[in-house]
RNA sequence: GGGCGGUUAGCUCAGCUGGCUAGAGCGCAGCGUUGACAUCGCUGAGGUCACUGGUUCGAGUCCAGUACCGCCCACCA
């Protein structure tokens, strides 16, 4: 060695200095692939990004937590995979196409399929590179060579296999039947992608004359709420619920409709509630769930009113061609005219809008296809009912468990271009419908070549699902990926995705890999055994992160200000299972300056080091009592760090490590250490590089970044014992039991308790920070200790001359200030500052609380209730404690008899 | 209407299977350029752990209820 590395690091750490230089070097160097095979799979699949705008603050944390988990597995040797994804948000990338054409006045139909495709896809790959390097900023170790995309061929194959099981299975089919519809996007959209949200509208009471046998109108009618009032002309009854008493004479006679004057008949059903409304339905089943389950009890016509684009049509009579919004207000002021308008109420109630678009939802009848989902939910309830698949934390598989329970079809067909296409072939001579696994040319059943595809794609979240197995190369069943690696270990999300993208994973995953399992190829047909799920970032004061409230963070706005590992600290450290976590700029600086802690004190400790230096770590029982205490201290974090870290408790294992390295490791030991190195004692040398090297170690997973940079110098000065050349592919370390040593941490303690004792004595006698003052230490027990470690007290404590002495005897009583501790005491002479009422006070208040203390004490081991039921351990500990209570007690108050 | 979280220092949050003399970061007050770091160091102030009751030798931690705040699910027109 002849330059020691550390000497040339800048005095601080400068976030962006160093990110993309040591990224590259990871990506060139292989780190990010699997390389153990034979060992614990460890795998991790990427939830879709957002293909359709900035990266979103979630993403990023995401990215931080799969990436720590990813970085420990592959250090403690694990056959770890992480499988980069992108999956294809097909309706929001198609809007967004759809607006750019609205923009210039066209629709997607004015430029044909292919021409839509084509602009399609150069947005998606110019989003996919941006996503890839947005990772790359973000210090994901994916494996991006083997990026996978939910539109690619593969995934295609995938998909129309899975659709052509399913159909052969009876498991798909199509139907005309109730769907929401999204007008703005202009297609289906699942119950799930439907939000609710509370809208201020109106009740209107509309009167529906009665009529006679022969059919006229009779001057009564009843009344019915309503808040749709556009619906009207497509009502096929009245129901009523047939226990209700002021309709029952009702029931069989004939209304008329308002506004379309069609008579049609009342009926009874149970689902109609006596206390809702009038109590009297108007029934729409072409508009209304409930009202549709009412008509197929009851055989009633279905009435659709609506054209896909939200207007009304030629059913409507005369609002045909009418927005919806205005039809409602021209049919209610048509009812008012017509006196059929009994009263308007204000009113608030829950409308679904389209969680992509933000339009409200109409139900309308359409054929679509749908998948029979309950023999698909059975095995996936049951997976998570008898342990298979875990969640964390487990409250959420209350959740899943309720709603795959009561789980309804899915509506799989989507009326949007990009997508998969749904594999179906229609025949034009015989009506036959070819499923098809590559495109046919002629129809199965009649062999005519008149057959044309069915125009729709597949929802999004089809082939999403397959992603935990299409991933690792099925269909092929003799990919040795999926031999490898499925199940995978952890599906990592956060819980808004549970029923869109997690149950279905665990549906398809488990439908589609049944053979695997059949064959002995795999073990497990469940997608992944535990389910992690990170809360909501959410902004600054607890609310949903805005980009029009300007509450949002750019997470790469965060990397360029604080650096790439200032975010992750600040994600990581926040983070808790299930629970939503703020992000502040607070919390970003303490990242960064955690970052800088990490830097200047390593700098410091490496750059001691010298040629000829022998860094081995010596044998620990003859080490002195702080690199005993330092590295028993560093072994039990090392094992906490381990517990945490696989009970997925990331924030609290960061913390400890923090904690440690900071306020233990440089407050501390290096400035002990110091003190022995500038009097030439080269023995903290091992300890100080070992006790970095190890820390870096345990942080890497968190900010890696910064150690990655910081261990290239320390293994120019001190190789790996492996040969790693890098830290990402060192080895975790584990924690050594025999390091861990009591004694030494209580002797350090105590050492730690004089320093302190003088320093605040000090401060609170204004004594100059610069002045040295002369200090008695009574050692008591620890007189050894605080012998051995006078030069380091003296320097800590800024005492000169430090006098070690056993008793307080051995001190002197005059003009001395005293601080009596459960360690033992100080003594500061103080010929000057000493003020005798002051320090009365002083000792006064001490002896106050002790004498508290040792009250409650004596209360609690005179109670025999406790004495003999609590465990031996904490009675003794109780005991303990209050003889060195009591100890220090009388030193207190032979301190205050002899100022008198 | 059902379910789930939260309520701990001025702010943001830790406190695992009950033993706490209740912690951290930020903020606040005082002191400080002692050759790693002012993105820092030292010292300190600050809490009836939402409320009520219960179980227990012992409750921030468990149980029941109450009050707020938040989220999810649900076909009330």
């Amino acid at each position: 060695m002849t330059a020691n590395p550390a000497e040339e690091m800048a005095t601080a750490y400068e976030p962006g200095a160093v990110e993309g230089r040591v990224y590259e070097a990871w990506e060139q160097s292989g780190a990010f692939r699997p390389n153990r095979p034979g060992a614990d799979p460890f795998t991790i699949i990427q939830p879709p990004p957002n293909l359709t705008g900035e990266l979103h603050v979630g993403h990023a944390l995401t990215t931080a937590v799969e990436d720590a988990l990813i970085r420990w597995h592959r250090m403690k040797g694990d056959d770890a995979l992480w499988l980069p994804g992108v999956d294809h948000a097909a309706i929001a990338v198609n809007a967004i196409i759809e607006r750019q054409l609205r923009d210039d006045g066209l629709s997607r139909h004015d430029i044909g399929r292919e021409e839509f495709l084509k602009r399609v896809w150069e947005f998606v790959n110019a989003s996919r590179s941006r996503i890839a390097e947005q990772h790359r900023r973000l210090g994901a170790s994916a494996d991006w060579e083997r990026e996978a995309f939910t539109m690619d061929e593969e995934r295609e194959r995938a998909v129309r296999l899975t659709f052509k099981k399913l159909y052969d299975d009876g498991l798909i089919y199509r139907a005309e039947r109730l769907i929401n519809w999204d007008p703005v996007s202009q297609t289906a959209v699942s119950d799930i992608e439907v939000e609710y949200e509370d809208v201020e509208s109106a009740f209107w009471h509309v009167r529906y004359p009665i009529l006679d046998e022969d059919g006229n109108k009779t001057d009564r009618y009843v009344v019915i709420a309503t808040t749709r009032p556009e619906t009207i002309p497509a009502d096929t009854a009245v129901a009523v619920n047939p226990e209700d008493d002021r309709y029952r004479d009702l029931v069989g006679r004939q209304v008329l409709v308002p506004t379309v004057d069609r008579p049609v008949t009342v009926i009874a059903d149970e689902a109609v509630e006596i206390e809702g409304g009038s109590g009297a339905l108007k029934v729409t089943p072409g508009h209304d769930p409930v009202d549709f389950e009412i008509g197929e009890r009851h055989g009633l016509e279905i009435i659709n009113i609506l054209n896909l684009d939200g207007t009304l049509n030629e059913n409507a009579g005369k609002y045909a061609g009418m927005d919806r919004d205005e039809a409602r207000q021209r049919l209610v002021a048509d009812l008012e005219d017509a006196g059929l308008l009994e009263k308007t109420e204000p009113y608030t109630h829950a409308v679904g809008h389209s969680e992509r678009t933000g339009a409200v939802v109409e139900p309308l009848i359409s054929l679509q296809w749908w998948v029979k989902i309950q023999p698909l939910a059975d095995p996936a309830i049951d997976a998570v009912k008898d342990g298979r698949i875990k969640f964390v934390p487990e409250r959420f598989e209350r959740t899943y468990l309720h709603w795959m329970e009561n789980i309804r079809d899915w509506c799989i067909s989507r009326q949007i271009w990009w997508g998969h296409r749904i594999p179906v072939w229609y025949c034009d001579d015989c009506d036959h419908m070819t499923v098809g696994l590559t495109d046919p040319t002629f129809c199965e059943s009649c062999e005519g070549s008149n057959i044309h595809q069915d125009e729709d794609t597949l929802d999004t979240w089809f082939s999403s699902g397959l992603w935990p197995h299409s991933t690792l190369g099925w269909p092929d069943l003799d990919a040795p990926d999926l031999k490898r690696f499925y199940p995978t270990q952890v599906m990592e999300t956060g819980y808004d995705i549970i029923f869109f993208w997690v149950a279905r994973m665990i549906m398809m995953s488990m439908y589609n890999m049944k053979d695997a399992v059949a064959q002995g190829i795999v073990d497990d047909d469940v997608p992944f055994k535990h389910v992690y799920m990170h809360g909501l970032v959410r902004a600054a004061d607890g609310s949903k992160m805005s980009k029009s409230k300007g509450t949002a963070v750019d997470p790469l706005g965060a990397v360029d200000q604080y650096g790439s590992d200032a975010l992750r600290f600040a994600l990581l450290s926040g983070t808790s299972p299930g629970n939503d976590q703020r992000l502040s700029d607070e919390r970003l600086e303490a990242g960064r300056n955690f970052a800088n802690k990490l830097w200047n004190a390593s700098r410091f400790a490496l750059g001691m080091v010298e040629d000829g230096d022998d860094l081995a770590l010596p044998d620990p029982a003859g080490m002195p009592v702080e690199d005993r205490w330092v590295l028993s201290r560093l072994n039990q974090v090392n094992q906490n760090v381990e517990r945490l870290l696989g009970r997925f408790e990331l924030a609290e294992a960061l913390r400890q490590t923090r904690d440690f390295f900071w306020d233990e490791f440089a407050d501390w030991y290096i400035e002990v250490a110091k003190v022995r190195v500038r009097a030439g004692d080269r023995s903290p040398l091992p300890v100080l590089v070992h006790v970095v090297d190890r820390s870096l170690r345990l942080l890497h997973p968190f900010m890696p970044f910064v150690t990655e940079e910081i261990w290239q110098r320390l293994a120019a000065i001190a190789p790996d014992p492996e040969g790693a050349d890098a830290l990402i592919v060192a080895r975790f370390p584990e924690a050594q039991a025999t390091l861990i040593d009591e004694s030494a941490e209580a002797s350090f303690e105590a050492v730690q308790e004089f320093v302190r004792a003088i320093r605040n004595i000090r401060v609170e006698k204004r004594v100059d920070a610069g002045r040295w003052v002369e200090a008695y230490v009574v050692g008591a027990t620890a007189a050894d200790t605080a012998t051995a470690l006078s030069p380091a007290i003296e320097q800590l404590a800024r005492a000169r001359p430090l006098h070690v002495v056993a008793t307080p005897a051995d001190a002197p009583t005059e003009g001395v200030v005293t601080s009596v501790l459960a360690v033992g005491q100080v003594a500061l002479p103080m010929a000057g500052l000493f003020d005798l009422d002051a320090e009365r006070e002083r000792i006064g208040k001490q002896i106050a609380e002790a004498e508290g203390e040792v009250a409650g004490l004596e209360k609690k081991l005179a109670n025999d209730q406790f004495t003999s039921r609590a465990p031996a351990e904490v009675v003794q500990r109780e005991r303990d404690r209050l003889e060195t209570t009591q100890s220090r007690l009388a030193g207190l108050r032979q301190s205050l008899a002899e100022i008198g």
